[in-house]
DNA sequence: CTGAAAGCGCTAACAT
DNA sequence: ATGTTAGCGCTTTCAG
């Protein structure tokens, strides 16, 4: 290994004129911080970004926090190309990426307590249970911190807009004749509850009475749960002309169901999903849903981090909303003729 | 920010108790290590993993490589399972994981510069280019290595069995009668070249003649590729009977264009995919397709790294390979009848 | 413009 | 059984 004092001895300066060639901010003579500087390139010298974090207390490496739950997590495409866009966002500003979690080997730690012991520099929390008090503590502790598709009161978040989305769909549906609209709720998280509220305003607005019979809950990223529910509204005397999944992958729990009906889509009934997964698109009949921009959150929520990082002063908590768009497939019919 | 001086400080006791008290493994007087433990408890102590790396040149952080192109890496689904896994057993075994990437900022570092710079204990490689020379660079250095998909002459490699698969699929394919087998190949990598030769033996094996108008260039994970290639082959005098996909996703796009011409699956013609993805099994009619085994793929490269870094004498480099199974779904005819 | 020196938090060899 | 001390690689003040 390469140490700024190797090449100050071969240079023969000190090792503080090495470390200011090498930062270049410093009122060195031009010509030996760049003879300096050819001479560490050519003994391959890198930096020990923990050498320096000891000194300096910056660690240019974020933390993220993703659960780990089967069906959760990276496994979910919505996840997973989120923290692909903070990768991307986080690298080209120079930091790089470490999970946390708790960790088992021998002392296990809070996630506050791993993200100090990794001395990030600022952490982005998704897909996880924010009641969960060690993710309280975390977002209370002064470590910057970026919450993503949940608000802390005075704390930066950067959401999906749920609540235009859900509207979206009710004013597509109502658009295409639609009165009799089931809704299937996902876990009982705050995005679920911004879409439901949502859903019922949109309802309202639209001079429609929402029967409770329609409004059922279900789960996130669980086709068979869906399928059963989507039994459980087919059986209805009054039976809906739509139904709202709580996503894409669920939605296709729902077409299996449909389909062992008898029933064609959309013909018979319609069905709108929500994420905007890639298959959405490639599947047929292409999928009506309102898809996320998960790059863009990702992205967001990054920039928003090494904002809070770097300049914490003028950087404000605030609430950033990332707005999707309504995808128009082939599973909603116009009922108005 | 309480450190072990601070402790010392207060119980009264020399940093290097503390130090002791706190690893366990020394010969202190155990009240006294207890009560320094408790101290440092209630102080709310967190060990920095920086200057413990200092000293010991141990980060027990685990760097992972992957790329970031468009719909290859974490987009991917076989490849975010594999992450996932990777994650998992690496933090069960007190391992935390860092993105190895080009950094853009200032300096651009080079994927070993990189790992360097991050002091990781070793680095995992998947979905790159290998033939790359900052990842020849990588595997060729003193940082223990361990290749996903790809043997590195005497390095330690996790191999899904390409081979074993392929040979799988033609079996059964002969087992349902179809001797008319067109192979969609995914982009030029040594896991299409296992692939390939293996099928080419296998139909040997079997006595079937491959006819070279059969045999295509395809790409991973492009849909409309696969489309079009399956109107080439759907255009040929002698059609075949079945056409294997390079992967589940493309195979999708396959699906879109048998059922432009009006075509049945599997009644007219049938299919096959690879990787088994979780979609797969949620689509009717249900693919036949190769599941490969991701978690089992990302927990072995885990292992095997740690192995590599705890104890570099006794872990000899080797190709472990793992074993997936055929699927079988509706999408294969059985035309013996 | 350059260098000496202190010290970030920790471990471990070596004293006592 | 406990403490002293050196030093990991680096940055940064301060002195020259």
């Amino acid at each position: 290994m390469v140490r700024i004092k190797d090449i100050a001895t071969k240079c023969g300066v000190s090792i503080a004129s090495v470390s200011k060639a090498l930062s270049g901010n410093s009122d060195l003579n031009p010509l030996t911080a760049e003879h300096i500087r050819e001479v560490a390139k050519k003994m391959g010298y890198v930096p020990n970004s923990s050498a320096r974090l000891l000194k300096t207390n910056r660690s240019y490496n974020i933390g993220v926090l993703f659960v780990d739950d089967t069906s959760s997590g990276l496994g979910h495409e919505y996840f997973s190309s989120i923290l692909n866009s903070i990768k991307e966002e986080a690298e080209s500003n120079g930091y790089d990426i470490t999970f946390i979690s708790h960790r088992f080997k021998n002392n296990s730690l809070t996630f506050y307590e791993h993200a100090k012991y990794r001395n990030v520099d600022g952490v982005i929390i998704a897909s996880v249970d924010f009641k969960d008090k060690e993710v309280i503590e975390l977002v209370e502790s002064e470590i910057p911190t970026v919450t993503i598709d949940y608000e802390f009161n005075g704390k930066t978040s950067v959401v999906s807009d749920n609540v235009q989305g859900e509207a979206d769909i009710v004013e597509y549906l109502v658009k295409m004749g639609h009165r009799k609209i089931a809704f299937i709720k996902g876990d009982d998280t705050s995005v679920t509850q911004k879409r439901l509220t949502s859903f019922y305003r949109s309802c309202k607005d639209n001079g429609i009475e929402v029967k409770e019979e329609y409004i059922k809950d279900g789960r996130y990223h669980l086709p068979n749960i869906s399928g059963v529910i989507t039994r459980e509204l087919l059986a209805l005397d009054d039976k809906p002309t739509v139904i709202i999944y709580p996503d894409d992958y669920s939605l296709l729990g729902g077409i299996t169901e449909i389909e062992k009906h008898g029933l064609k889509i959309p013909d018979d009934i319609s069905i709108v999903g929500y994420d905007g997964i890639k298959l959405s698109r490639l599947l047929r009949p292409i999928i009506t849903t309102y898809v996320q921009n998960s790059t863009e959150i990702g992205r967001k929520s990054a920039k928003k981090l090494i904002e809070l990082i770097e300049t914490p002063k003028t950087a404000l908590p605030e609430t950033i909303f990332v707005k999707g768009y309504l995808q128009e497939g082939k599973t909603v019919k116009d009922i108005n003729k």
